[in-house]
DNA sequence: GTCTATAAAATGATAGAC
DNA sequence: GTCTATCATTTTATAGAC
């Protein structure tokens, strides 16, 4: 693996741990064994380096999301195995953690893939959903949102207990509609 | 309001709009009008101040959900008042983005009232829900992962409609079991 | 109680040698 | 490309005058 990409994924654990506030280019540095000279030889600072490491995470939180949503299976088989895939659910969304980062939400560069990568969650589920319903779209932001707030609620109880029970409540619901 | 009352809601505005690692004792004493010496005087550190913000956002919290939670009306009615009620979405939960600052989870004291707040909302919540079922907890939790998420989403959207789609979408979903 | 002065450490870079 | 200075600013306080 190349310096730069080091850097990179480096950069992307720190941003799902810490948050873009919270981690310094010199914590990026470390864990990537790189001297600051190689950091800013490759990106043109903390903005740049972390729009490379957002882009990527993006990219594959969308690409492991459709290996489940393209699945073969009635909607409800695939939506329920999206949910209940293998998550490291305390650490929560590596996307979904950075809307609460007021530094790259206020920058139009950070915030596009982040804003793009949930409303496609959105549109996706509901293509999916549509099976079962022909007017999707609130049930798709539902689902969406009980992953997003499952995240929350176990990261505060330090337990993936409440987001089990989240996933539960909802596929229970859409199983009785 | 007393100097140390403007230093708490000062902390308890900031926190809510940059999170705790984004929010610097400068700031701090900056938007409540107070030197330092003042802010050093009345507190231990940031952490103890804190500490005075979080507890009072976190009983501030309960006491506005209770508002509707125990007002008269069906299980239904409340939740869905609760659900709906004005809410400045596009800011977030004041507790719940709490849940990405890693120095805040770091904490017990920090901890301690998030993690309190929102297993008293699942709690809450399932009893107001044991009127329409008898094992409500886990719908209780998908309530509050929905809330939580669809903060998360607009966030995300810079818009409120994917909270309010949440919001309905779980609200459809409830009413058809 | 509030103020100003001081300060050690971290942050986010730049400069220039190699 | 990578490294080691160097640097201005911010962070998070402490000290002591008033």
């Amino acid at each position: 693996m190349s310096t730069a990409d080091r850097l990179i994924e480096s950069t992307r654990e720190l941003l799902w741990e810490r948050g873009y506030t919270g981690t310094s280019p010199k914590a990026i540095q470390q864990r990537a064994g790189a001297g600051q000279g190689s950091m800013y030889h490759h990106f043109a600072g903390k903005p740049d380096l972390a729009l490379a490491a957002i882009t990527r995470t993006a990219e594959d939180l969308r690409a492991r999301a459709e290996e489940h949503l393209c699945a073969p299976g009635t909607a409800i088989e695939r939506v329920t195995a999206y949910l209940r895939r293998e998550r490291d659910v305390l650490k929560g969304c590596p996307i979904g953690r950075l809307t609460q980062d007021p530094d790259v939400m206020a920058d139009p560069r950070l915030r596009a893939p982040i804003e793009e990568t949930l409303a496609w969650l959105r549109q996706r589920l509901a293509e999916v959903l549509r099976e079962i319903d022909p007017a999707p779209e609130a049930i798709a932001a539902t689902v969406v949102a009980v992953l997003q707030g499952g995240y929350v609620l176990a990261r505060a109880a330090d337990s993936v207990e409440p987001f089990t029970a989240a996933i539960d409540g909802v596929l229970t619901l859409l199983a009785a509609r």
